[in-house]
DNA sequence: GCGACAG
DNA sequence: ATCTTGTCGC
């Protein structure tokens, strides 16, 4: 089993493979929304790809998993990762871009979840937290409105209002993307809804699964 | 020593 | 994360 000591080296070896700009010609057809849910004795990883135009669901899998990593914060990725990429490899469509629910380098070591998953798939990747880790002023009230998220004098990412009257949500960059384009994607995934549908899509899914419903086996659409 | 601490 | 329905307010 992975140990704290261990998971806190590997995340500072890899944390200089993060990519902070876009591919060229970067523009994602399919966003993927990641996200877990717990049940009493087990969890359940949700990947679920979404049409970034229309936010249609164009592809889901749900796969019930166990974990043996504790949550601790910063070291997240260790506790989720393994059973989300799981369903990332159960996948039919391949998406473009990862949208996870978690931090990317809004993190200690600048490794968090969005970015650990970025890294280890070699896929552009974009963190969606709805709580902060670093400090911001509240941005404007409107959507689209924003402040930088700052960490050790240093900016790893954005507070977001992604609709008027709503808490922010906290963006930033996981790999292969710079905070301008994350930032315009969650906006254009999240219409309606303070997170964007993929992130809610994917919650729904996992809960609606760990909750009872299907039993081994992946549930897929 | 004390508070903070993604989900 | 999870325990949890209806209800108050714009």
């Amino acid at each position: 089993m992975t140990t704290v000591e261990e998971a806190v080296a590997l995340q500072e070896e890899l944390a200089p493979q993060v990519i902070r700009t876009v591919p060229d010609g970067f523009s994602p057809k399919v966003a993927v929304g990641l996200d877990v849910a717990y049940g009493s004795d087990d969890l359940v990883a949700a990947a679920v790809c979404v049409d970034v135009a229309t936010l249609e669901i164009v592809d889901s899998v749900a796969v019930r998993d166990v974990t043996d990593f504790p949550y601790v914060p910063g070291l997240f990725a260790f506790r989720e990762l393994p059973s989300l990429l799981k369903a990332l490899d159960r996948l039919k469509v391949v998406p473009d871009v990862l949208v996870c629910d978690g931090q990317g380098i809004a993190h200690p070591r600048r490794f968090g979840l969005a970015s650990h998953a970025g890294v280890v798939t070699g896929l552009p990747s974009v963190g969606v937290g709805k709580q902060a880790l670093g400090h911001y002023d509240p941005p404007g009230p409107g959507r689209g409105d924003w402040t930088p998220l700052v960490d050790n004098d240093e900016v790893v990412g954005r507070a977001l209002r992604t609709q008027a009257g709503v808490k922010p949500v906290f963006v930033s960059i996981g790999h292969k993307i710079d905070l301008d384009t994350a930032t315009e994607l969650v906006l254009r995934l999240s219409p309606k809804y303070r997170l964007p549908e993929t992130t809610r899509a994917a919650d729904q899914l996992g809960r609606r699964v760990s909750a009872g419903g299907v039993g081994v086996q992946d549930v897929t659409d």
